[in-house]
RNA sequence: UGAGUCGAUCGUACGGUCGCGGGCUGCCGAAAGCAGCGUGAGGAAAGUCCGAGCAUCGCAGGGCAGGGUGCCUGUUAACGGCAGGUGGAGGCGACUUCAAGGAAAGUGAACAGAAAUACACCGCCGCGCUCAACGCGCGGUAAGGGUGGAAUGGCGAGGUAAGAGCUCACCGUUGCCCCGGCGACGGGGCAAGCCAAUUAAACCCCACCCGAUGCAAGAUUGGGUUUGCGGCUCUCUUAAAUGGGAAGGGCUGCCCGUCCGCCGUAAACCGUGAACAUCGCUUGAACUUGCAGGCGACUGCAAGUGUAGAUAGAUGACCGUACACGACAGAACUCGGCUUACAGAUCGAUCUCAUAUC
RNA sequence: GCAGAGAUGGCUGAGCGGUUUAAGGCGCACGAUUGGAAAUCGUGUGACGGCUGAUACCCGUCCGGAGGUUCAAAUCCUCUUCUCUGCG
């Protein structure tokens, strides 16, 4: 694997309280530089039973995967998908590419 | 052929590329990493409604609470489950279904109604007052009206002033006896004439059972010693410190009883890998097949199989083929059940009814 | 994952077998008071369906949902949906 997963309560708050956050249709996601490309999911009840929920943090670990070398550098990364009636694959990834061109944006804008 | 009843099984499959959890083997001194092999969610994994295993805590003793079950006999580690019966209810039938002990231990039960286990409102009948009627008074009466969920067992006949189990037949109820059955109960006979309505998923009584907490349990493993400070309600003694008593705390919820100061915090010393750690964590009342016993639940024996073990929590993406075009749904300590959700598909019956033919 | 609590009108919230339309408060409507308002006081006021010329009158259903026990259920029992709390 090369990148790593957020896993400790402490590192969510962290990111919650001091990324920064960008909109999609179908996802928010929360970023913030890091030394490593790190990544995290943030499900609720409110996104479906135990069946539905699994299925969609498959898709974006898998989305992610395939799609995390388009952002410009390292950066520790929280997904939250909207709650929807369904989720499908082609849905989320044009999401996340959405974000990720965002995220791309921002910074250059602002080193420039 | 049609309609139905009961029981059982399956619940997308196969191939390719990339990706994920655990295991084993190899490379390697070890770790990390890489490679290879093999493996990886369910019939309900769900709800957490019962029952157990397992773990920790508790357990001198006694009493009271509290909870559960409720026809019988079996089955089992255990059960509130299951099996086979009994009885009630439903269905033409196969069959289904029922928390199914006790109301003659006691208490309660709104409103309406005269009255709720009994007390006469209307009515009916008799007697008295009255010429008679109306009316009034006394008494009898539960057949009829009215009230109510429920009104002196039902119905018919006899009987009577009118009526009434007052008497009789049948049915119901209760008691006793005989026969059958391990038993629930069934069959038959005799008697009582009904005293004693209903309600216990109302309190309650009877019989039997139950310690508490749940793997976020718990173990490795956070402990031991000394000192200081603070807190914990009152009272007595003393000038005060102090000492004693109750109170308080522990012993599952309470009481008796019994034991004791207790709790928190800081420092020093001993000890210390202290957290994304390891164990618990998957071989178990296991599963499959066969044989034997039993109507059956189930049990015994033999052979075979190796069957998830994660910890932000592993099954996905793309392509191809097939069809019924894929429902409900994701293990979290483990089993046995129950309940609930569910697209569809298949099989069995020595099952039932209807119609047709032989 | 385990353990527990709850759901009552627009909002809050009592009632826990029995009389009727489910107490009370907030809110809302109308009236009184005022030059006008606020405050105060009084009266009324749930939803849905049916009936109707009609917003009146009357009838029925509804206490998260579905069954059951009972003469009678918001209340007792079972199943189910949703919400909340505690335990590292």
């Amino acid at each position: 694997m090369d990148y790593l997963r957020i896993k400790k309560n402490a590192e969510f708050s962290k990111l919650f309280k001091k990324g920064k956050r960008v909109f999609s249709p179908a996802l928010s996601l929360i970023y913030y530089p890091s030394r490593q490309a790190e990544m995290g999911i943030a499900l609720s009840k409110k996104h479906g039973k135990a069946v539905t929920r699994n299925r969609i943090k498959r898709l974006l670990r898998e989305i992610y995967r395939k799609n995390h070398h388009l952002l410009g550098g390292n950066y520790s990364v929280i997904l939250m998908p909207r709650p929807a009636e369904e989720y499908g694959y082609g849905e989320l990834e044009k999401s996340m590419i959405c974000c990720f061109d965002r995220v791309n944006r921002c910074e250059s804008s602002k080193k420039v």
